[in-house]
DNA sequence: ACCCTACAGTTCTAAAAACGAACTGTCAAA
DNA sequence: TTTGACAGTTCGTTTTTAGAACTGTAGGGT
């Protein structure tokens, strides 16, 4: 499976991760949420080689995650700037970070906390549902095809068979 | 920057994404979600070479992710089991789906919906502050150093000099 | 007993991607 | 005129990944 078929397969987790689902690509974006926005500034904050920085700046702008925006003329010099679909990332970066500070910290406790500006308190990241408003865990979740479904690969989907398993082998399912 | 050095920097992000930082990495995880369990599954559900698969397994195992438990004894079979750690992975799952959900979907719709059996509705994960229950974006909240923290990387970390922005050029930030 | 299949890997070679370091080009300031 | 900031590009080497075949245990059928 190549990197640009991930994005037409009919599963949103796999379309997405064909965008942000490498670890450069992560670290670039988590360095964009910090403010940013040069090409020297990416590279000597990562240590990315200058090469595959560039390639992915390009796609991230390719895809619309990122703005490439002029700052001069003299010899022109670009910003990368995140789009609203790249600010719309913030929950997935929230999620990880939290996980982290869940299950990867050391002894010293967490690298940093997150205050809210509206409450003034140092929060956690919580998943609710839209609709009750009630904190969401993977058993309380069904999943069913939706109207751009193929087969149906995606978290939580429907019934499975449990104990056959036991497809022709070498057989991919059609669209995972 | 190497794997593990990855997952020793003081940022949850960049320790998180060590784990599940890469594209066959989090394909396995979607799959677990979907109750896969067996080599065999996963194999010929994502069409992953048996090499990477068996190489990753491992890892997630190592991390304590997945759990290695048997289920014949004849010739000995193991199923990969998700841990709580792993549970605790689906904010992140669902975060990701979310954003392909909004970002990635075809004039078809979405691939598929999902259904919250508390209250019966189909919904959209939503993500709210621990505190004060308002939903987060990243221009409300304000990231400061904790007990962890050696530099400051991470989301919204505090003022960072917006124009100078000149790093001696080769110095990498001690730990992005 | 012999062959076929299911299952869970391991091994091997070729192809693709990432690394590292140097190089290009524009302009400003010293 | 020389140096340095900045934003890349080029190129040779090393690491990963892909792809396909092979290993080994065991059950079932004939």
């Amino acid at each position: 499976m190549r990197w640009d078929e991930l994005e037409e397969e009919p599963c949103s987790m796999a379309r997405t991760i064909g965008v942000i689902g490498d670890r450069w690509t992560l670290l670039i974006l988590r360095e964009c949420f910090l403010r940013t926005r040069r090409f020297e500034g990416f590279q000597s904050a990562l240590g990315i080689t200058r090469h595959l920085l560039a390639e992915r700046l390009k796609k991230l702008v390719r895809q619309g995650v990122l703005r490439r925006i002029p700052y001069q003329e003299s010899p022109k010099r670009h910003e990368y700037i995140l789009t609203q679909k790249g600010l719309d990332l913030y929950p997935i970066m929230m999620a990880i970070v939290h996980w982290g500070d869940t299950h990867m910290v050391d002894e010293r406790g967490r690298p940093l906390l997150h205050q809210h500006r509206k409450c003034g308190k140092n929060f956690d990241p919580v998943m609710i549902c839209s609709e009750c408003g009630e904190p969401l865990s993977a058993k309380e979740v069904h999943t069913h095809p939706g109207p751009g479904a193929r087969s149906t690969p995606a978290i939580n989907a429907p019934e499975k068979p449990k104990a056959p398993e036991k497809p022709k082998a070498k057989a991919r399912r059609s669209a995972a």
